[in-house]
DNA sequence: CGCCTCGACAGAGCAATGCTCTCGTCGGTT
DNA sequence: AACCGACGAGAGCATTGCTCTGTCGAGGCG
């Protein structure tokens, strides 16, 4: 939320204070009716302040829903990377279990902003650069699990590999001699969301019993495609 | 679309005639705009009617995005059920192939409509009870595929299988004796889901280069996690 | 210490939305 | 032939995002 890292004047200061309030209400909003019904002016009343004073702060509707979007990911990430770091290093199972587990969790407890993140854009916006960093997150998360093991020998390389996944993106998160298994971890970061989203969606209403359970079943479905011991 | 079987009175068969403009009208704009821009005043506009007249058809807006919803199921089921069924039978991993082939490519031909099926539900929309028949039908294909090989022997029942998948859902597609199979099932279902949905909404921007091979990774994958030869 | 500029805010206003209500009108039925 | 009900139009209400104009107060400069 922090906008600029040193509000040097009182003014700046009240500034940014009002700046983190409008998103603190625009974030309940946003968590009790989802973000289509975010509305402007329905945070400005419950700020006392009228409508036009909130594009002060920000210029448009979009650009709050960018910054609840960033914060989202972020407090995802951070759920995911907390739960994964406390996993024994050399346990890359139960490292990706764990993250995917408090993904799951953190979704389950914020389904709006999940929504948000993961479901259908919202119309007319498109997602500026800032988003692309920390939405990559989890998906990096995944991905040094797959790269540790790789480095600790418990992994191999996988054979094959043609060029599906983007060489800039192998490059960057040391994946250039596995690319078929690079492939795979898109595949299971993207099949994490699908059976996330299918839950929290109602698409698996009358068909999964106990969705934990189903979802434990999920992820080590992907650490086996993954060749995770 | 058809709403009623047979419009005996002359009345009634202009009726049914304009509630299905309406429907192509609202059809359209979902296509160029998407679901949260569909204005039922707008489409009145084009029909050269006033809006309130819609109202004679459709009670609401959200009935009006009902039955999109459901023709939207409707043809995505069509396109899976039609590629699926030009395979030779015993080839249970090309029908399922087929299958996700033709409904990644009705994805990217009708994203929008896509979104509205499996993007974040629209606000303040309850899916009525008329969706979630045409919303299985994909799901039921590839269950049936599944069904097809434990039936023909080419597939044997998997060992274990706690309580994760809905007893009724299982007797209803034929799985009781393969509930480990049947939690597969639907953990393929969901992760192509998640694929087409990442692909779609640009998830995987920067980081995969050849889509469609992706996908039919992803495909192959669940197809080699569900046993198929 | 006084002035004055600039940021903050309020309110009115515009175009648009979904939906309701009322009021004519015309078609099909008894 | 009379009538009843479906149909369509128009006005209206509450709401939204966003803009524009005017006013006030606090901080900076002389």
């Amino acid at each position: 939320m922090r906008r600029v890292s040193a509000p040097r004047t009182a003014r700046a200061r009240v500034r940014a204070q009002l700046t983190t309030e409008i998103a603190d209400v625009a974030r309940t909003h946003l968590a009790t009716d989802g973000a289509a019904a975010l509305s402007l002016r329905a945070v400005a009343r419950e700020l006392g302040m009228a409508s036009s004073a909130v594009y002060r702060y920000f210029p448009s509707r979009d650009d709050l829903l960018t910054t609840l979007i960033v914060d989202a990911y972020d407090a995802l990430g951070d759920a995911a990377e907390r739960a994964e770091a406390a996993v024994a290093r050399d346990d890359l199972r139960g490292r990706l279990r764990a993250a995917c587990a408090a993904a799951r969790d953190w979704a389950l407890t914020h389904p709006h902003e999940y929504s948000l993140l993961y479901g259908s854009p919202v119309p007319g916006y498109a997602a500026p650069e800032t988003t692309i960093a920390p939405a990559g997150r989890v998906g990096l998360l995944v991905t040094g699990i797959v790269a540790d093991g790789l480095a600790s020998g418990a992994l191999t390389p996988l054979p094959g590999g043609a060029d599906v996944i983007e060489p800039r993106a192998l490059a960057d998160v040391g994946l250039t001699d596995d690319p078929t298994r690079a492939a795979l971890v898109v595949a299971a970061w993207s099949g994490l969301f699908g059976a996330i989203g299918f839950e929290l969606h109602g698409h698996t209403h009358n068909v999964v019993s106990d969705h934990a359970a189903w979802f434990r079943g999920v992820v080590d479905t992907h650490a086996d495609a993954l060749g995770l011991p």
